[in-house]
DNA sequence: TTCTCTATGTTATGAGGTAACATGTCAAGC
DNA sequence: GCTTGACATGTTACCTCATAACATAGAGAA
């Protein structure tokens, strides 16, 4: 997976990554505590590698950095510990590139579009109401109910695009 | 891939699906000439392999087929055929399911919506133009710039949902 | 304490996908 | 009619992603 550019912005804009990530983090604490879940050390860790790392990553790739901190080295430790997060919404899998991602909004909203520059890699999460009820629309009329949608947009950044021009 | 309903209908509504198929076969081939790409025996027999199924297939179900019909057995010899179609918007890749399937409109708005029933894998396309325009509000908004969109949702088709009542 | 449920760890294997290179085929131009 | 170049097909070999199945260990309830 290369990973050219110098990270760029994760919803494409300038922000305080420390501060979003302990503020998630600390958000994903909350709700596995109200919700009698437990986030323990591999789950808490494997959700701290991809906030920091602040991109989409491969689990495999999780799962050396796993290794590196004294956990398993089997790639099912890294797939429990991401499907665990993926399932209190406190992650999200990008099937465009298996790949996962850290939610930054655990707790809203959980039908999220995603925006995925092919030139940086850069994965940016928008609120997909708006497209989830458009889809929703098109169920209806077929008698469909939908119970999850996969929303995926590939393309370019700003900084990617300008970077091309 | 489990397939363990009886062959529910495509957009989950009855047709005639001899005469679809067929359809579809001629008018790919239509296209194919007004292009100037060609539809040769592997990718002909591909298309006609996922039109006859009437359903997503893996690429390794495709290339068995193939196989049994003389072409190669190698994965290279299924996904060239599949990623040509693809291309030529003859087909569609289902990322939720690793799959492929035959797309009934080719040559129309080509950023469809899949519909894919968990308990028996039909796949049902729709047209996204709507869905898409949703996608595109949000981009402008954050500068990207789309070129391609996946849209799938998982859920029940209402052969299913009347079913599991 | 003991039982039970959940989580972690390991082995092994399945499924999806591609790079690289050799061979074949067809049509355009000499 | 031969040559040449572009594209298509076939093969080997390999890579990445993902899960089944089973053994072990901790945490919390009775």
């Amino acid at each position: 997976m290369a990973d050219p550019a110098p990270q760029p912005p994760l919803a494409f804009a300038e922000h305080d990554h420390h501060h979003c990530a302990a503020g998630t983090l600390a958000e994903a604490e909350r709700l596995a505590a109200e919700r009698g879940v437990r986030l323990t050390p591999v789950r808490r860790r494997a959700l701290e590698i991809l906030l920091a790392a602040h991109r989409a990553m491969g689990a495999y790739e999780v799962l050396d950095r796993l290794a590196e901190d004294g956990f398993g080295r089997q790639p099912p430790v890294a797939y429990r510990a991401l499907d665990f997060l993926v399932e209190q919404g406190f992650a999200h899998r990008i099937r465009r590139l298996n790949a996962f991602a850290a939610c930054l909004h655990p707790g809203d909203d959980h039908s999220p579009a995603f925006f995925i520059c092919r030139a940086c890699n850069q994965v940016a999460e928008a609120p997909g109401a708006a497209v989830r009820a458009a889809l929703e629309g098109l169920a209806e009329g077929m008698g469909f109910v939908i119970e999850r949608a996969t929303l995926e947009a590939v393309g370019l950044c700003p900084a990617c695009r300008a970077a091309a021009a």
